[in-house]
DNA sequence: AACAAGTTTGGGAGCGCTCCCACAATATTT
DNA sequence: AAATATTGTGGGAGCGCTCCCAAACTTGTT
């Protein structure tokens, strides 16, 4: 077969090892895929053979004899803008990849696109057969895309707790709330009363759960909710924080809590341009804790929400799916942590 | 074989499609693979049964007979926060998966990561027997990982041209040396003559020709190079692009050409903080134009470079290669843009 | 009508694994 | 020492395709 390549690949074959280590196929097999029933001196022996000649198994001939192909597949179904703005899905992306490698499965990707028939795509995506498992990483899913997602019969994760049919959809989330009511404790134990809040982007279960810490700290408080304190169109968006709090300006706010870190970061643009201190006169506190957070002027105080851990979670969550470890649904909530810096 | 749910997926295989169709194995696959030799009738006759069905072919099956797994690997050995601060490899992600799934190739992803032994991890991926070919999306290659690329026998591009070895590497790339001439020439037509110019991540060769286009345009305009008015350390950040410009500021300046776009964002900052007009008293130009050029107040001149065009191109100069219809070394040079708005 | 050339179809072999079953070798018990 | 349990090993069948070759059927030509 093959010729090697010092440290090269080699298109060796399970055949070809067995006879050049003097046993059969089904005990190379065993060895590659660490089974017990192998004697110690012939695994050495195989394992001699498959370093020297870099034998890797053909993972297609593999995948259709077991019918696993330890390959997941990770979904982006969101819209264009949000993937760039918002370094989130790239450090989640990063998680996931990490994590899956390793574990020895393969990543594929599918994103979409703001120039391809969406119908098409999510039709590709669903009849996929490469993939043994699937993760979701928006939590923009509704009822019947989680009814697509049950009828196409593969294990799957969500990262964000979905709105519908979530107490049998497994999912993988943070303490949203938690964290949000963390940081409005926090903010009312400096002192704080009237405490803005910049919400995220409506439609989904972060933003909501983050509104309704914020709403359970005040309560707690006996603080009343002042409607017009909490922007109405907060998107995550870098552009939707500043604006968010040019509004809030004309309310006399002495503190103001945004979702998340890129809409606090342009938050304090403008309370800054209004010739305010920070955290004299306005508190500021944000959520993710993300590179940004760091390079404020002043630094930020925000809540730490654990994303590579996220990616990390879904996959492991997803493989003992796959391979039976584990009923659906699975579901983690990962703890949040408050990490106080010079905004407040 | 498999039972059918309205709309779901099913597990036939083709041998099933050609019992319920009537004809052999063979005719199905003819049909399935778009093989000329069909009869029309016999074409219509086996679609039909394959659309009620919902049939799609096994990929590992395929892979495995067809010796071609239609999967093609993406490789962002990034330092991770480069990722995270520029979006350029979101939208290249992007345009790269776009174009895959386009001719029904699955991206598999390989991210570098900041805690994951590095020499494991090109190991791994160097291993890889799943993909096809692959992309190569950073252009901090050097002649080692090229040789390693080579060695490997199986197709790449690399995204940026490399330094080395690049007459014999494939790859695509935007023409960032004409781009930045271009910028630079446009501010001179404008009247400035002390233009400085933040550069870009040293290494990589768009960060050196986008240089060098700035250097050719001053040039040919006959204006001295005063490398006092070259920041040193820029890397494509948005912190760099700040205190590069609070430098410059030191040397009365009247335009400043950024090698890209988040760096020309917070050179703004930077020249609003220091009581200048925009583009009165300094006139600036970014690179990419990227979505936050026109976020910026005043919007943002910019070189347009065409990031989803590279993936495209990056794809089928892969598959071209894959399939044997192009010889090794592929590159292309795809044309950028001088896009005009309020900053210059 | 007979033949050549082209078109369409079917079946076999094979891709490189896994998994099961049968048998061989060894260890344990009586 | 023989019988039994345990561990180790080999080979066959099969996963669902592709691709080649041969057979069957068309069509065109003399």
């Amino acid at each position: 077969m093959g010729t090697d390549f010092d440290n090269g690949i080699t298109d060796l074959n399970l055949e070809d090892i067995a006879r050049l280590s003097g046993v059969s196929r089904s005990t190379v097999s065993r060895v590659v895929n660490h089974h017990p029933n192998v004697s110690e001196i012939t695994r050495r022996k195989v394992l001699e053979i498959i370093e020297r000649y870099n034998f890797k198994p053909h993972p297609a001939a593999r995948a259709l004899a077991s019918q696993r192909a330890n390959i997941i597949g990770i979904l982006i179904p969101h819209i264009v803008s949000d993937l760039f703005t918002d370094p989130f899905f790239s450090i989640l992306l990063q998680g996931i990849t990490t994590a899956a490698n390793s574990v020895n499965y393969s990543p594929i990707l599918w994103l979409t696109s703001a120039n391809v028939d969406e119908s098409a795509f999510y039709d590709q995506v669903f009849n996929d057969r490469l993939a043994d498992g699937m993760i979701v990483a928006s939590a923009t899913v509704n009822a019947s895309f989680i009814k697509r997602l049950d009828q196409r019969g593969k294990p799957y994760i969500i990262i964000g707790r979905p709105f519908t049919a979530y107490e049998q959809s497994s999912y993988v989330d943070s303490e949203n709330e938690q964290g949000a009511r963390m940081m409005v404790e926090h903010l009312i134990k400096q002192g704080r009363r009237r405490i803005g809040m910049i919400t995220g982007r409506s439609g989904l279960t972060s933003s909501h759960d983050r509104l309704q810490g914020y709403i359970s700290a005040l309560q707690h408080a006996d603080i009343p909710i002042d409607m017009r304190l909490i922007t109405p169109a907060g998107d995550y968006s870098d552009a939707s924080g500043y604006t968010g709090m040019k509004l809030l300006l004309h309310h006399r706010i002495d503190a103001v809590f945004a979702a998340n870190d890129v809409m606090a970061a342009s938050a304090m643009r403008a309370i800054k341009e209004a010739g305010l201190r920070i955290p004299e006169d306005i508190a500021i506190g944000g959520f993710d804790d993300m590179g940004i957070s760091r390079t404020t002027e002043p630094q930020l105080t925000t809540v730490q929400q654990p994303i590579t851990q996220l990616g990390d979670y879904a996959v492991r969550g997803l493989i003992d799916l796959l391979e039976g470890r584990v009923e659906p649904p699975y579901q983690q909530m990962l703890p949040v942590k408050l990490i106080v810096r010079q905004s407040t």
